[in-house]
DNA sequence: ACGTCGCTTGACATAGTGTCAAGTTGACAC
DNA sequence: GTGTCAACTTGACACTATGTCAAGCGACGT
């Protein structure tokens, strides 16, 4: 157990991602996370030089903080195409609450920030890239459907895991987390595989 | 033929709607739309209360002059579910990219302006009456899988066919419509029907 | 000649981000 | 104790965008 007092810098960080988790997205201010730390608005910039590298450098801690990696080791191990896909759909399917908070704010700021933009594509690039690992796996059991190149599936998958779908289904019409992936997968496979 | 001047008000919807379908999203102010239209800033405000009405009115500008309701009498007319839910995704589907630039603009403010946002979702209720009838026709034909409540299969439905997923697709991988459509229609067949 | 409609001009309030300069405070070194 | 350094505070300010207000101007109908 770590039991040292948290540096300001993570005690901002922290902050923020409890911000963004409970109020919504693009409405927290420097202010409004300044004054729940406890500091000056001004001493946030001795931290951060603006708002987006802020919310860029929480969103990495989120990942540190939730052991990326140790969700990702079923998808990893899977033998099989198909298991391959269901870990992964269930293994990022169920971090997307996690980064929720960021990952709207991001995707607010994405059409005026431009250093916004290219910091939350690079997150969602490796995402792409777990995608087009699953449906490769698929290919390779010769499991692919016919009717899509491997770069359409992925693209497709990639579309299909969007943070706004599950924002979607989970906050505006009250999916259960578990009813989301379980359809999810069932989408997945349906469209994915002929049979 | 209609030849008349077009009146300010319509010039500035048009102007609008251009700078939105060319100019990124958000990033569109109410100066740029003034000097565009080649008229004051304050002259927009005699027009329109605010920025959230002004794209509001644009929105609904475009149902107008795109005639809606001709491109919807194929999904109504299907006699078979199956007909009717593949005439609504290409109905829906293909009038996308005609309302991208003002959806796109309305979502970004989604989180900051309450105006927009309940405009916004208005807008989108109307879309997911659309999803709920195609469910229904094919609920009504005992097509509709039983893997999913009528209301489980309109919230997903409605969600595939989110503006955002379109963006995806065809902006960001280069999806051509007609592929997009083609996909969407069968990713919809696969999930919402048994065999 | 008069009013008024549609628009212009320019000043102003407000909110939020980001910058700058000067001052405080506490810990640690010597 | 004195010096100094880092972390932080205070307060003023620039900038950008929205939205408000008041006064004025020109064309047009009567």
């Amino acid at each position: 157990m770590k039991n040292e007092k948290p540096s300001t810098r993570d005690r901002i960080l922290n902050t923020t991602l409890d911000l963004l988790q409970s109020g919504g997205g693009g409405a927290v201010r420097m202010s409004d996370i300044a004054s729940k730390v406890g500091i000056s608005r001004q001493a946030l910039y001795l931290h951060f030089p603006n708002r987006a590298d802020l919310l860029v450098a929480a969103s990495r801690h989120v990942d540190a903080e939730n052991e990326i990696d140790r969700r990702l080791v079923p998808s990893r191990t899977a033998t099989t195409g198909r298991e391959r896909l269901d870990a992964w759909i269930e293994a990022f399917g169920n971090y997307i609450p996690v980064i929720h908070g960021v990952a709207s704010a991001l995707l607010a700021m994405k059409d005026t920030d431009k250093a916004a933009m290219t910091a939350w594509n690079d997150r969602m690039l490796a995402v792409r890239e777990g995608c087009a690992a699953a449906v490769d796996a698929l290919a390779n059991d010769d499991e692919l459907t016919a009717s899509m190149t491997r770069d359409e599936a992925t693209d497709w998958l990639w579309t299909l895991l969007a943070v706004r779908n599950w924002e979607q289904l989970c906050r505006e019409c009250g999916w259960s987390q578990d009813r989301y992936v379980e359809v999810m997968q069932q989408t997945a496979a349906r469209t994915l595989t002929d049979g």
